[in-house]
RNA sequence: UCCCCGGUAGCUCAGCUGGUAGAGCGGGUGGCUGUUAACCACUAGGUCGGCGGUUCGAGUCCGUCCCGGGGAGCCA
């Protein structure tokens, strides 16, 4: 009559009492026990002992009751809070940037498609599909990120951010990229790249401190069982900072480095993760900030820099993960942006209204984007960012 | 999409050069115990990812597909 195991939901009552068994303060003496739910141990999946990390995921509903998932859950709510406390704080203005957009190439990466098509009888137009029939009267995806139009709001107000979901549909399998996960994107006016370089750091410092204050815990825990040093590495990168160099000084570091590497390192070529690795991991030993990346390898909206060869971008690197941070100084100069567009291959016409915040009371500004599962990984030290999120979406996975 | 590794009991895995499967944990039963992811005994669980092929015979070899993991590209 009375087994209660693993996974039933209790209501018990007694007197709370110094325990002498060793590993516990207190015990409860029961004096009335209730079972609200019973759970079959022939059946319930979780057992008192470790799972894989991929058998929890086929069970996404009920991993939230492993300890290793409550820590999460609980460090993932409190990053959220330090990142709006951290702007709200500093005056920036949350703006809740839209999900569903018209914008159909923003230059970064595959978008999912919106429709209330019927897919079995698609409206066609010689041969095209014809979107002037569907609910939006045109094409609609969901949003890669908010920043364009974040933009209009820091050109309009000043310090302004967005924090919210943002959709790739990449066909990508690696343990730090999702289908969906959420991007945290400040946009400030009147700021240039040293200002948003600054800004980037100061908000990393400022989550990783407050999470080491008020989560220390469940840190403890990860730095336990998931991955040792990891208490010491998040309070060094609080209180040392961050190595800036610029993407030229990058490639030299490298030209000049015995390691040998796949791909070859030369001006113009993008680096790529294990230059990345190397730098962050080997060379600096801690986050690194590379700015001024050649125009080619980045986006049409990043300013250009008077060498005309170069544009004032910047990553940031943390060990362990890699990217972490992408952000520019927008080009604010309406000729130079619109010729940035014909040479990316893009067509003006459907960045009109992003043209014109240019042609009306432009000024400097500059934002970037944080993606907010990487910094999930990077703080509890849990290996795949597919862990970091209550339901992963990746490509061939919708369940739950 | 490309490269590499894997898919054997509910979970985690073992199974040498081909001869129709094992352990630990979990489950059930009994015992023991101020227990802590306890201990002892007994016991029930498997179309060895799917399909096709080679062979007297395939978990083991070959082909193919599906799924998972690692890495790359793309990016956050």
């Amino acid at each position: 009559m009375l087994r209660v195991g693993t996974g039933c939901a209790v209501k018990v009552e007694g007197t709370l009492v110094p325990s002498p068994a060793k590993g516990q303060e207190v015990e409860l003496r029961a004096e009335r026990l209730e079972v609200f739910g019973w759970a079959d141990p022939e059946t319930y999946p979780l057992q008192k002992k470790r799972h894989s990390f991929e058998f929890l995921r086929t069970i996404a509903h009920l991993r939230p009751r492993t300890n290793t998932f409550g820590a999460v859950a609980r460090v993932r709510n409190s990053l959220s809070y330090a990142i709006h406390t951290f702007f709200q704080d500093r005056g920036f203005l949350y703006i809740h940037t839209p999900i569903i957009t018209g914008s159909d190439c923003e230059g970064a990466g595959q978008m999912f498609k919106v429709t209330t098509f019927d897919l079995a009888h698609v409206p066609k137009k010689d041969g095209e599909v014809d979107f002037s029939q569907d609910f939006f009267g045109q094409a609609a995806n969901l949003t890669v990120s908010g920043q364009l139009e974040v933009e209009a709001f820091a050109l309009a107000l000043g310090d302004v951010y967005t924090f919210g979901p943002t959709f790739r549909a990449e066909d990508s399998h690696t343990s730090r990229h999702l289908s969906e996960f959420w991007m945290v994107e400040p946009e400030m006016a009147f700021c240039d790249l040293d200002g948003n370089v600054e800004l980037a750091q100061d908000l990393l410092t400022f989550v990783l401190k407050w999470v080491l204050e008020r989560c220390r815990e469940d840190l403890e825990f990860f730095d336990k069982w998931i991955r040792q040093g990891l208490v010491q590495t998040l309070e060094d990168v609080a209180s040392k900072g961050f190595e800036r160099i610029s993407y030229s000084d990058a490639i030299e570091i490298l030209s000049g480095s015995s390691k040998k590497f796949e791909f070859p390192v030369q001006w113009g070529a993008d680096i790529q993760s294990e230059h990345e690795r190397h730098l962050c991991e080997e060379v600096f030993k801690r986050p690194v900030v590379i700015t001024d990346y050649p125009k080619e390898i980045k986006p049409f909206y990043m300013k250009l820099n008077p060498d005309g060869k170069t544009v004032r971008a910047m990553d940031l690197l943390v060990p362990r993960i890699g990217e972490i941070i992408g952000g520019s100084e927008r080009e604010d100069r309406y000729d130079v942006l619109l010729e940035r567009m014909k040479e990316s291959g893009l067509n003006p016409d459907d960045y009109w209204w992003y043209l014109e915040l240019r042609k009306y009371g432009s000024a400097p500004h500059a934002g970037f984007g944080l993606g907010f599962e990487r910094l999930v990984q990077f703080v509890t030290g849990i290996q795949n960012i597919r862990d970091v999120i209550p339901f992963p979406r990746t490509p061939g996975n919708v369940a739950f």
